[in-house]
DNA sequence: TCATCCTGGGAAACCGCTTTCCATGCGCGC
DNA sequence: GCGCGCATGGAAAGCGGTTTCCCAGGATGA
């Protein structure tokens, strides 16, 4: 039931402690032929394990990035997350993950625990919001300070290298799209207020509507999830809207199912957009219209900003995709 | 740049590294009241933040868990990822996640990163397969040699406290369920051969089928996934079929959409169900037919199974909810 | 032939923290 | 007034590794 250790290993091959860590471990100096087979024998005899903490305490280098999402539950961090995985395991890294539950003050708290864990990176995943950011920036300098990197996916308000979809010009491009469709009236699912994501597209989606000489769309705001969307939907007055734009999928999906409910025909009555173009709802029906965003790219490429030391903050394209939920016969 | 440790601490408040420990980090000796109160100072002063991999290492004891899943971004995995992170949260424990691609050869050296990272627990969710157990089960039992504590979701085959979903009797049920509905000849997407969940949901509907005297269903081999479930419907021979079982939510989704495609009207020509009950597909049209997992609380299980001691496996229920994808006119 | 360099091995310091173990000063009962 | 136990502080020995530094021996150059 004891562990395996470096001394174990050094004692069975008959070398000191230092010649079986650099046989084992790596190090620029080398070892004779003869010590490093025993010592290779004698590890893979007894199971041995490198200590690998022990070696980042060693070493002052680990080898661990931090994931800080919102709700890994939701497709949009989860598609994000597990790309997230994929690359880091590329590199021979391994992830510890958060879920904050879209609470302020759990992202401030995971940044410190994964400072206290002395990760070599950390990555925040999801929107800012207009509130809080004062202390998690001051956290997230006290990390950097300490030769922590940091990258988001989101807006660059922390002054960290930032991935950042083009949510407003995303929007905007899709408020001109279906206005090429013959929409004139429009109402808005716009999220919680605070979040700048749902911001950047409620904006960009009534700068498009403006460009077309369009009505001011009428804009309610709810949660950012599926029962936002719903709950928006199901309360909302219709009359004289003919299309109602998500600002993101699974609110859009949240919608749809209240409109079903009542009664109210997708596209027939009222067409709807989203955002995100998750890819585990393509096969809604009516096809949901929406704006891709290349999410597991995003996951990797913020992955990549944390670790590049030149990095700097980058803008995804965002792409009108027109599908059946949006048609008009 | 230099990170700072306990010994600043220390040195700041005047005191011993041994006192500004205790003081800090929690001890069974008592300090005083002066000294602690201006270790506290020194610590807060300096933004210290107690390296934990070191603590870890002194204390033998570290705090974190090992999640190991097929595909962060299946719905499926992704509501027990976000359960298990949620729970680890509230036991001031952080999760380490690995995802496998469903490469058994990655799920080995997933145990074998996560002991080398001394996690205090390693959670495997995701169905076994027939084939490679043999050196899972090896470095699963190293692992536990070494005082780590393991669970499963899935099936109990490694021999460690495993939350088992009833697939079959769910299956059977489901099976039998339908045939209340009338359905009589049954086809079934059966997933990967290999993939013992797969079977065992599989054997479970053509057990209950059996039990109604109903003939043997035809049963096609396909992916676990989305894709898979699309291909399959795609070329199936479905004359004189009335209902199909995919073995999962995620098939059903590409089976009906397949179906769709083939201009077969779901459920008025053919009835479709699933299994899993991601409640992320709960807005799909027609609403799906499955067999309800309770995902969250699986996860949450299986990081107390593998937490306690004393814990042994469990089998949590399955209960069949009959939807719009299955009704007969 | 001899000073010199290089190679490969081990002893010991160190990474940041915990915990034993020892020392000190105090209040206590007698 | 004295021995004793107890509370509290510090020195030092780990935890499992890496790396600096020193040293022996063989190859090399002059």
């Amino acid at each position: 039931m004891r562990t395996v250790t470096l001394d174990d290993v050094a004692r069975r091959a008959g070398v000191s402690r230092a010649t079986a860590s650099r046989a084992l471990n790596g190090s620029n100096r080398t070892v004779g032929a003869a010590l490093r087979e025993s010592v290779e024998r004698a590890a893979a005899e007894l199971g041995y394990e490198p200590n690998l903490p022990a070696q980042a305490l060693a070493r002052s280098a680990g080898n661990v990035v931090g994931l800080v999402v919102h709700d890994l539950a939701d497709p949009y961090f989860a598609v994000i997350a597990d790309a997230v995985t994929r690359a880091a395991d590329r590199r021979g890294l391994v992830v510890m993950v958060g879920a904050t539950g879209r609470d302020p003050e759990r992202e401030i708290a995971y940044v410190a625990a994964l400072r206290a864990q002395r990760v070599r990176a950390v990555l925040l995943v999801g929107s800012r919001t207009t509130g809080t950011s004062r202390r998690l920036r001051d956290e997230v300098d006290r990390y950097r300070g300490t030769g922590g990197r940091v990258a988001c996916v989101g807006q660059d308000l922390l002054g960290v290298p930032t991935v950042a979809p083009a949510n407003h010009e995303g929007a905007r491009a899709l408020a001109h799209a279906l206005a090429g469709l013959g929409h004139r009236r429009f109402a808005i699912l716009g999220g919680p207020p605070e979040l700048i994501t749902a911001r950047e597209r409620t904006s960009g989606f009534r700068d498009g509507l403006a460009e077309q000489g369009l009505p001011e769309p009428v804009v309610v705001a709810g949660a950012f999830d599926r029962d936002g969307g719903h709950a928006a939907a199901a309360s909302l007055d219709l009359s004289a809207v003919s299309c109602l734009f998500a600002v993101n999928d699974v609110m859009a999906v949240g919608a749809v199912a209240a409109l079903r409910e009542r009664g109210i025909d997708v596209p027939g009555t009222l067409a709807v957009a989203g955002f995100d173009d998750i890819p585990s709802l393509r096969d809604l029906v009516p096809a949901l219209t929406t704006v891709r965003l290349p999410l597991a790219d995003m996951g990797e490429r913020a992955l990549e900003l944390a670790l590049d030391e030149t990095a700097v903050s980058v803008q995804v394209p965002a792409e009108v995709i027109l599908r059946d939920s949006t048609r008009r016969d």
